[in-house]
Formats: structure tokens, sequence, C-alpha cells
DNA sequence: CCTTTATGCCCGTTATATTAGCCATTTCAT
DNA sequence: ATGAAATGGCTAATATAACGGGCATAAAGG
């Protein structure tokens, strides 16, 4: 067991139970089971139980993976525009230094 | 070694990626190296770097955390729409029968 | 009604993510 | 310039997620 059975925000807990909701909800409408999900994606049932339940320790691949097989959205509703909208993270990314540093002296910690 | 070392489709490692990337933007406009912010989760550098590097296989709550703790919206802008968006989701899910199965007969598969 | 299937849940085993720790390198503040 | 800190990458050890399999219940369709 864990010394700290690790504990997550409520924000964290609310998007994983949407995420597993609309995946449960997505599959439904398009009448497949748990098994037949779960072997599209080569998981398990039970692995995949837990990703609809919207449980905390499942990998990000597979319940990401999970989500695109039924059409779920990722973040964007556009899957177009998730590229671009890469490119535009990584751009700002490059105008950032390389490794941050507080300056000594207080600085502003939000803006 | 995993007999098969599973694949993913270009859309979750595209999600992935974004994922990352916008939890590493946004934690250096925060001014908070990996250290800080790997800390504050409770985590190791380590997984903080798999995190921003946009790993598949780190636990889905710990990149979710990561997120939420720099303001990295979840699938929606709005924070405040989540519970609402949950509710929403769920209400439909009611409507639908608790098991899926298919007509013997050919059904269309898509809506 | 009765049969078939989907779902919920549990357990032991196995695969693997996470960790702590370390070192090299880069990079920024002074 | 130079020193302190951030980052990148690696390792062995440990924690734990994922699996297979099984069983019970619910529920849909015939």
């Amino acid at each position: 067991m864990p010394a700290i059975p690790r504990t997550y925000s409520r924000a964290t807990m609310d998007a994983l139970k949407l995420l597993g909701a609309q995946i449960r909800l997505a599959r439904k409408q398009r009448l497949m089971s748990e098994a037949d999900l779960a072997a599209r994606i080569g998981i398990s049932r039970g692995t995949m139980q837990s990703i609809e339940k919207g449980s905390a320790k499942v990998e990000i691949g597979l319940a990401f993976e999970a989500a695109v097989l039924v059409g779920v959205p990722l973040f964007l509703q556009d899957s177009a525009g998730v590229t671009a909208a890469i490119e535009r993270v990584e751009d700002k990314l490059a105008l950032l230094p390389q490794s941050v540093r507080r300056p000594l002296s207080g600085v502003k910690d939000d803006f």
C-alpha cells in the first residue's frame, strides 16, 4: 500500500467523471458493449470499466483511445484544430526562457 | 517487455502532446520549475517530465492534476460548466437501456 | 417465460509505471 | 565570468495498474 493513498482535486475528479460518462454514453449510442470497446482498444473489460467509472489511475493513453474510438472530443471540438493548437502552444513556449528561474527579489507569482 | 508494445491513434497522441505542451507552457508562465510543480502534486520530477512530454503511460489523474494546478482547462473552457455537463451526460445516459444489445438483424452503427 | 448477453465486482498474477537518486549539461542571474 | 539552479536522461527498486478468469445479477429479445 501507498504510505499515503494520494488525493486528487475536485476539478480533476470532475473532469475524470465527465470523460468517463461521455465515453459510456457514446459507447451505448453506438450499441457497443464494454467488451466490444475494450477489445477494439486492446484492453481488458475491467480496465474499460475503470475508465468509464472515471478512475484516476488508468493510463491516460487508454482513456484517450476510448474517447477517440467512440467519438468523444478531447479538449477541442474540432479535431482538425488540435495540431494547430499544438503549434501555437509550442510557439509560445519557444519565446520563453528554456529554464525558469525566479529572481531573488520578490516577484508577482501570477498574472 | 510487453508481447505487443501497444499502439495509440494519431488523435490520442496529438491530444496528449497538446496537453503536455499546455502544461509546460502554463508552468513556465507561472515561474515554476519542474520540481516545484512535481512537489505540489506529490510526484517525482521524472513523472512530471513524462506528463509534459505527452507520454501515454502516465496516470490520467496525475496529468489532470498538473493541468488543473497550472490552470490548463480540461475539456471545457469554463470550469463551472463541468458539473453541469456531467449532469447533462448522465441524464442522457439514464434514458438509454442499462445494457446495450444489438438486435440480431443488421443495424446502423452510427448516427 | 427462458435464454442469452451485458454488466458489476472480486482475486491472484504479471506487466509496468513511479520513484529516488545520480550525473551531465544547459541556462539564467549576478 | 561563474556559480546556482533547471533541465535531460539514465538506473535499480518498488508500488501498482492491467490482466485473465470466474461468479452473480440484471436485463433485453426471442
